[in-house]
DNA sequence: TGTTACCCATAGACATGGTCTATATCTCCT
DNA sequence: AGGAGATATAGACCATGTCTATGGGTAACA
């Protein structure tokens, strides 16, 4: 059974070994010299052993404290790093971010932030991992991550969600279809022209369904592809009009290699939000990730 | 500042984490549970980071926690080691016991104690490291012995004696003298035969010189020997009468191979004693060593 | 949808025991 | 002989670790 010792002791007995003085050892652990030598004696009368002869220059291990010496010095030297350790996932000198997401949101949205994160904090490993809406949240329940970044809405009671962007979608088109670019188009002009859209279970490809749903129009793709990339080059291309969220193609539209398809109704904008456990505690590294994109 | 965390609460810490549940922890402890909450939450907020997910079922370790949980198992599961052995110690399960004295005195008078001593505790290393008195008490005083087996009497205000034991020195002869067998000889008498004593630096040697100068003679030997052993050889062989102490020839005196030559004064008893250091702390080995011989 | 039975968190009271000051004792050194 | 510096001891105090009592949350089950 335990010999239910004040590991506080060995704090003590670690220190007055190590210096070989009890006055030292006082010193060094801000206490005073009386309270170190009764500590050395609980740690004495506990073991049923005497720890170190004392003599007029300090004190000096005995065989029986040399060999509690060998295993509480290693003992207390695993606590010093744990504590420094500590202090480094602390200010975030060390530790790890773990963040799920989808690709284009990775590429589009999440790295200016990342970017500016490590350059803060560069001791701290980063980790992506990419996957669908669904399977972040998954990701995030298992503890396989430390937050999501995907597109609004969630409901999900166990989830805390941060809304921290507003996207707009839009249709855009290329210079095959130059003749469209300063006019306002119905949602049934629209549909005369081939439409490219994201894959089915996209978020935004159900969104834009129900949009046409609700106006008593029925949406469909000439093209499905799986990839944002693919959405803008296959417009590019002039195969169709692409679905595509407006922030995700800024370069396009400047250089003027995509321009936006007007349309007379409003398409409603899309959020991004980052996706934390509820009732958890965030890893410090997270806890200022969030910070930095609020 | 100080990141001076009680040592105590890594203890508790290390049975949070290893029973994943602060209930059975306490249980470990014998503590009440919150108290075990009341600790790990004054480690979350020194460390200024969560430690444990806390859910209905328990507690499991965060990523940080996961991090400081890989250095201290490491370092209580030492602390366990330690005291496991400082109690080996104690119980004389373990250790050693380190003699210091003349090889004459280890065999003929400490062997029978060092059997019974074995036999109790096995676990016990044994070291018997052979020299003079001079040597001995050096032994002693730079600690490389615990204890010293020597021929009293030794006057240092250093060293703690303890008598323990009376030997009887005598002269014997073998059957080349039998016909001393049955006279009582005078000093006189005596120093018409041939001689033989130990070495000049003895206790023995300088205890017999001294008695035949306070009876007015000189004993000067025919034969000097520095062992016990060849003392005892060349009496048998009859080269000369040997001084030596009666109970390390017990067994030659009972079959007869070498006879006590009677004086008509008493010659002085020699005592053995224990040496140890005085003012400072015997280890369990020694004191028990001690107490198996008194 | 109660009910039960586990968890952990919190609040507040209490007493243990760790720490302090003051002093004694010892040894070494000058 | 005296001073410097080490550890030991005694006794007082109060910080803090521990307890009891209680609350809230969740999962399992009827």
């Amino acid at each position: 059974m335990s010999m239910g010792n004040n590991y506080e002791l060995y704090k003590v007995f670690y220190w007055a070994a190590k210096t070989g003085s009890l006055t030292q050892a006082a010193k060094a652990l801000y206490l005073t010299q009386p309270s170190v030598s009764h500590a050395i004696k609980q740690l004495e009368e506990s073991f049923g052993v005497s720890l170190f002869y004392r003599n007029s220059k300090g004190v000096e291990l005995t065989q029986e404290g040399m060999v509690l010496y060998s295993y509480i010095e290693q003992s207390q030297i695993l606590i010093t790093l744990a504590e420094e350790k500590m202090a480094a996932l602390k200010n975030l000198d060390s530790g790890e971010l773990r963040i799920g997401g989808s690709d284009s949101l990775f590429k589009h949205y999440v790295l200016p932030y990342l970017e500016q994160f490590h350059e803060r904090h560069p001791g701290v490993k980063l980790h992506l991992n990419h996957g669908t809406t669904p399977e972040v949240i998954t990701f995030l329940k298992e503890g396989r991550i430390d937050l999501g970044v995907v597109r609004m809405p969630i409901v999900d009671p166990q989830l805390q969600v941060t809304e921290s962007f507003q996207l707009q979608d839009c249709f855009v088109a290329g210079s095959r279809y130059a003749e469209l670019k300063n006019e306002v188009l119905t949602l049934d002009a629209l549909l005369q022209y081939p439409i490219i859209l994201f894959s089915r279970n996209s978020r935004a490809r159900m969104t834009i369904t129900e949009v046409f749903h609700n106006y008593g129009y029925s949406i469909k793709p000439e093209i499905e592809v799986g990839s944002v990339d693919l959405l803008i080059e296959f417009a590019r291309r002039g195969l169709g009009i692409s679905y595509v969220t407006r922030e995700f193609v800024s370069k396009e539209l400047e250089e003027g290699s995509l321009f936006e398809v007007s349309l007379d109704i409003p398409l409603p904008p899309s959020h991004v939000g980052l996706l934390t456990m509820r009732n958890m505690p965030l890893s410090s590294a997270a806890h200022a990730f969030i910070g930095l994109v609020k």
